[in-house]
Formats: C-alpha cells, sequence, structure tokens
DNA sequence: ATTCTTACA
DNA sequence: TGTAAGGA
C-alpha cells in the first residue's frame, strides 16, 4: 500500500506518518527506484497502534519504547495499552468534570454579583493547567510493572502476617455480605485474592490495579474476574456501577490527600445504596505531639490515619465501622445511612 | 498524477 | 504536524 492510501484509511495525513518513521516508530520498505513508500499489513498495524497510543495522550519517545517491548503485530500488548488508554481518558475526563464545574460557578458568579472573585479564577487557571500537564504522566505508570514481578515473592514472605491477611480478608468478606449478582469492585487487586473472595460468595467481581503483570497473574489465577488497568484517583468505569467497593492493602499507599479523593472516585461508582469494605493498615488517635510518639511507635511505615478517614464517611452519608484485626491491621466497612422515616 | 526530501512556520 | 518548494 503506498502512503495516502494508509493516510486515508487511518485517517491520518502522509506527513503525520513520515514524521512517525523519521521518529523511529516505523520502518516501511521502501522501493528501489523512486523511494515510494511501501506498506505492509504489519506496518499498517503498527502505525494504527502508534496513533491509538498518541489518541490517548503518549509522548512519541514513550511509544518507542512501548514498542520496542512487543513484537509486531501482537494483540495482547495492545489490549494492555489501549485499557492504559482507557486509564488515561477516564483521568482526563474526570478533570475536564472538574474544570466545567468550577465554570458553571463562575457563571453563576457573574451572573448574581458582577464581580469575580480573583480566588475562582486562579483555583480555574490551576485546574486547567493540571489538565495539561497531565499527559506527561505516564512515565509514573511503567514503574509498577517492576513491583509486579516481585509480588508474588513479597506476599510468600509475608508468612508472619499471613495469617492475619487472610483473616482480614474473610472478616471484610463477612462484613460487606454480597449477594448473589452483586456488582463488586476491588481496587488495588493486584493477583485478585480479596474479589475471589467475593466471588465464592456469588458476587460478579470486576479488579483495578495499576500493573498489567499483577493482572496477569490474576488472570491466570482467577480467570472469572474482570480486570482493568487503572489507577484509584480515576477508576476506569462510569457511575454507580456497583453494589460494592472493596479494597486490601492498597489503600495505605496512597497519601493523605489521595486518600480522599479515592473515597470519592469509590462514591462515584457506587450505587447510592453501596458499600464499602477497606483491610489495611490503620491507626487512630495519634497524639497531637506526634514528633515523638509516632518516632516512638514501632512499625508502621505507611498507615491509614481514621482520624482524617472516618470523616469522610460522615460527610458523604455513610455509617462507618472499623473492626481491629491486630495492632495495625483493621477492617473498615461503611453503608450508605438509611433515611429514617419518623 | 504521486511521492519524496528539506526547510520553515 | 501543516505548508510550500523543487525534483524524480
Amino acid at each position: 500500500m503506498r502512503i495516502t492510501e494508509v493516510a486515508n484509511k487511518l485517517n491520518i495525513s502522509p506527513r503525520a506518518i513520515r514524521f512517525y518513521e523519521e521518529k523511529g516508530l516505523l520502518s516501511p520498505a521502501k522501493h528501489r527506484d523512486n523511494q515510494y513508500r511501501d506498506f505492509s499489513e504489519q506496518d499498517v498495524w503498527r502505525l494504527q497502534t502508534v496513533i491509538s497510543l498518541r489518541e490517548a495522550g503518549m509522548p512519541i519517545a514513550d511509544i518507542r519504547s512501548a514498542l520496542a517491548g512487543m513484537g509486531d503485530n501482537d494483540a495482547g500488548e495492545l489490549q494492555y495499552y489501549l485499557e492504559l488508554q482507557r486509564s488515561v481518558m477516564m483521568s482526563e475526563w474526570l478533570q475536564i468534570k472538574q474544570v466545567i464545574e468550577t465554570t458553571e460557578r463562575m457563571i453563576a458568579l457573574v451572573k448574581s454579583e458582577r464581580s469575580l472573585p480573583l480566588e475562582h479564577i486562579f483555583r480555574l487557571a490551576e485546574a486547567s493547567k493540571e489538565l495539561r500537564e497531565h499527559r506527561g504522566n505516564w512515565q509514573d505508570k511503567w514503574d509498577f510493572d517492576l513491583l509486579a514481578s516481585t509480588h508474588d515473592e513479597r506476599v510468600a514472605e509475608n508468612q508472619g502476617n499471613y495469617a492475619d491477611y487472610d483473616r482480614a480478608l474473610d472478616l471484610i468478606a463477612e462484613r460487606v455480605r454480597p449477594k448473589d449478582n452483586e456488582l463488586g469492585l476491588d481496587i488495588g487487586t493486584g493477583t485478585g485474592n480479596l474479589a475471589a473472595r467475593f466471588k465464592q460468595a456469588g458476587a460478579r467481581m470486576s479488579g483495578v490495579d495499576q500493573s498489567k503483570e499483577m493482572l496477569r497473574l490474576c488472570q491466570v489465577k482467577h480467570p472469572g474476574l474482570e480486570t482493568r488497568v487503572g489507577n484509584f484517583l480515576a477508576l476506569p468505569y462510569l457511575e454507580e456501577q456497583f453494589d460494592f467497593v472493596v479494597s486490601s492493602f492498597a489503600f495505605h499507599h496512597l497519601g493523605p490527600e489521595q486518600q480522599l479523593l479515592s473515597l470519592d472516585e469509590m462514591k462515584r461508582v457506587l450505587k447510592s445504596n453501596g458499600r464499602i469494605g477497606i483491610a489495611d493498615l490503620m491507626v487512630s488517635g495519634i497524639p497531637a505531639d506526634s514528633a515523638d510518639s509516632v518516632a516512638s511507635r514501632s512499625q508502621p511505615p505507611e498507615c491509614i490515619d481514621l482520624d482524617r478517614l472516618l470523616p469522610w464517611f460522615a460527610d458523604n452519608g455513610f455509617r462507618a465501622d472499623v473492626q481491629r484485626v491486630n495492632e495495625w491491621l483493621h477492617v473498615l466497612c461503611a453503608y450508605k445511612e438509611v433515611e429514617s422515616l419518623d
């Protein structure tokens, strides 16, 4: 196929194709006499991959390394990158939604009073700045795969805590009480240990993880789970999809602010009467003069501060209760508060 | 008529 | 990446 034909079929300009070639993303054969490019099916397929990844906002340089990692015509790898694309688009969509919301508030302000507070303008500016910078966030997602290969070993090493780990997973399943055919989401599902418990109880489970390697292992262990590559702060699902959202030993990886954002995300994908269950390392009542006492406390490297988390549940109409498994390990369950009609 | 390369916006 | 120019 000649370049114009390919360009028309893929809806891009010939110039773009030559540009990608110049950047080392393609290397179509060229005719001996006239130097006309001749695109094989494989070339076209590869080019389509480039286009898809570009549309997801991936920089040329990253596409090059991604393509280097996968052979030609590798559908499995492409699926992963397309899932990554969905994940990124979801996250951009959320940010756009925020910009729309602040814009609407500004419109309302301009309507009522004619003044427009300066701080709102700044807020809008920062929001769109984040949106622009977001296209550079691909790099973060690469590193997680390095951890994945080690994951199984680390879990195996954790035998000391394994009893409690298992007990916590049982406990969370017991508290959330999945019913037959309910839809559930496991965030940071890893190799699917927690999700599998809920699936056995009759629920239809989806699992999100940042690492494709992790999900690959998960698919092998639990073929019945639907898995998606995604971020805790931008779950790759639409609103009100799930009856419950659960997570184990993943939440503490987030910073304090991110934990709250993540709860917002959980609420977004939850149905109106949805439940939340979290099993993780948690502490409460850290003394105000924390500097000394925290240092003196023994183990927790990263830990969830319940005093920060619990107010969120109250503010968002959840009734939360915490059950202690051991000194650090807790199980937090939250149910939608039922309006009392008296 | 098409495509190619190169330079520049 | 788009556009323009000059050649094959």
